[in-house]
DNA sequence: CCCCCCCC
């Protein structure tokens, strides 16, 4: 079928490109190419029957038909690459080679591959080691190759996570490293206004270092990191976000526990000694679920800097201690209404007045306004909690705390006592604010959250080791 | 012949 007289490594297409060969992880398909006629950089067509194999494993998943469009006119697309000893290269299918070739090619299959056309590669969308891509003609044949046995497995280009330091921003890169902890599947709205997930994975090496990567779409949804696999990223993206992290783009190639010696190395690593490291992380920790750029302060500092004294209001956020909670004066009788909290007023005739939905009814629901005074080791603040903090910290809803004033004093009091020296995270609006001629800074808690006591620790040994720099 | 690679 294939005239083994012409074979030849993949090499021979990409001989004008003098960049060392990249590693092959989980190989998946072994590619004879034929190449005919004269090489030339526009069109050339191949001829070679040596092992290839792609790489990309996400490609060939079956979504990955993507329409297209142009001035002229419309049709659907996939694409794919492929590897061998040699070196890579993209490979992409247009409309009719889609409905021949798509469901033939296969993750983890070896085939060959004949009469393909190759042009050059556009490197601002192709970040493959390769200056050509090819693409599917009418003419070109895919065929399986049953032999696939002793596939090559080449070495890697994985640089440690410590060296990413010495690496510029959207650098091309591979990591490979122990997962280690697993953020919440988180969705967004993109550029393009549609919904989208990431995810963001935590990966530690040997070199002692950490590193966020972001994973997208699927791959983060189905991303399943509860045993800590090795997780190597072919192709990725270094970002400056956060300091470092990295991206996954969209022909990184995410692999779960690869069946090559870093990984096997690096899970002995991990299960020996590397568990029991506190990795630093390159990227910034932000803890889960928190709004961006957690700004973290001691009281002392929201002094220091003066916090809250300019004319818009400064947010940040404290682990504190609550010393005292006034139960005193810490429910009003609010508007029933819904969404209103608003405070109303006991009229002549027993009916309850809201200003703000300007009517009368013959009921009230209980509101919290919460005063405390909290403490860290450098200071303590006065903060005002409404309703959700408020309640957060009392443990109690308003519609509880009400009853329980109205019938259990005792009860209602062991609340307030047993809200002292408990410490959460707060997260505190602080803005000047004037009233009968005397501006004072006043804190507002607009969020409390348990303490993570995992990720409370390691900043603060990230902020020793800082200290210690 | 496509060509978006996202987000805080």
């Amino acid at each position: 079928m294939f005239d083994q007289a012409l074979a030849g490594p993949l090499k021979d297409i990409q001989r004008l490109v003098p960049k060392p060969l990249l590693c092959c992880l989980g190989c998946v398909l072994r590619v004879a190419v034929l190449l005919e006629g004269e090489p030339s950089p526009q069109s050339k067509v191949l001829s070679t029957m040596e092992q290839v194999f792609i790489k990309d494993l996400s490609v060939l998943c079956s979504n990955n038909i993507l329409p297209w469009r142009n001035l002229r006119r419309e049709g659907k697309l996939f694409s794919f690459e492929i590897v061998d000893e040699s070196g890579e290269i993209g490979v992409t299918a247009f409309d009719k080679e889609v409905d021949k070739f798509f469901s033939l090619l296969e993750t983890g299959k070896v085939y060959y591959i004949s009469r393909g056309k190759l042009k050059e590669a556009n490197k601002k969308y192709n970040t493959l080691k390769n200056n050509y891509e090819m693409t599917l003609l009418s003419e070109t044949s895919i065929v399986p190759c049953e032999d696939d046995q002793d596939l090559p497995m080449v070495e890697c280009d994985f640089i440690l996570i410590a060296q990413l330091k010495h690496m510029e921003k959207d650098n091309i890169i591979d990591v490979i490293g122990v997962c280690r902890s697993v953020d919440d599947l988180s969705s967004f709205t993109a550029k393009t206004g549609r919904q989208e997930y990431k995810r963001d994975i935590h990966l530690v090496d040997t070199s002692g270092k950490a590193v966020a990567v972001t994973l997208w779409g699927e791959q983060a949804e189905m991303f399943d990191g509860s045993a800590q696999p090795i997780v190597a990223v072919k192709r990725a993206r270094l970002s400056d976000f956060g300091g470092q992290s990295v991206s996954a783009i969209f022909s990184s190639a995410v692999m779960v526990n690869p069946d090559i010696p870093e990984a096997h190395r690096l899970r002995r690593w991990y299960d020996q000694e590397g568990h029991a490291l506190d990795g630093q992380s390159l990227t910034e920790l932000r803890p889960a679920g928190g709004g961006a750029n957690t700004c973290w302060k001691t009281l002392s500092d929201v002094k220091t800097e003066q916090l809250g004294q300019g004319d818009e209001a400064d947010y940040f956020s404290c682990v504190a201690t609550v010393l005292f909670s006034g139960k005193e004066s810490c429910l009003y009788q609010a508007c029933p209404s819904a969404d209103c909290k608003k405070k109303v007023i006991e009229q002549p005739n027993g009916l309850y007045h809201c200003e703000k939905c300007d009517k009368q009814f013959p009921n009230y629901k209980y509101c919290v306004m919460l005063s405390a005074n909290i403490t860290d080791f450098s200071d303590n603040q006065w903060v005002t909690c409404f309703h959700e903090t408020a309640e957060g910290i009392l443990g109690h809803n308003a519609e509880t705390l009400g009853q329980l004033k109205d019938t259990d004093e005792a009860a209602f009091d062991e609340v307030f006592q047993k809200v002292n020296f408990t410490t959460h995270i707060f997260r505190n609006r602080v803005k000047l604010e004037t009233y009968n001629d005397e501006s004072r800074v006043k804190a507002m808690v607009m969020e409390v959250k348990p303490v993570d006591h995992r990720e409370y620790s390691r900043r603060l040994i990230s902020n020793i080791r800082n200290m210690a720099a």
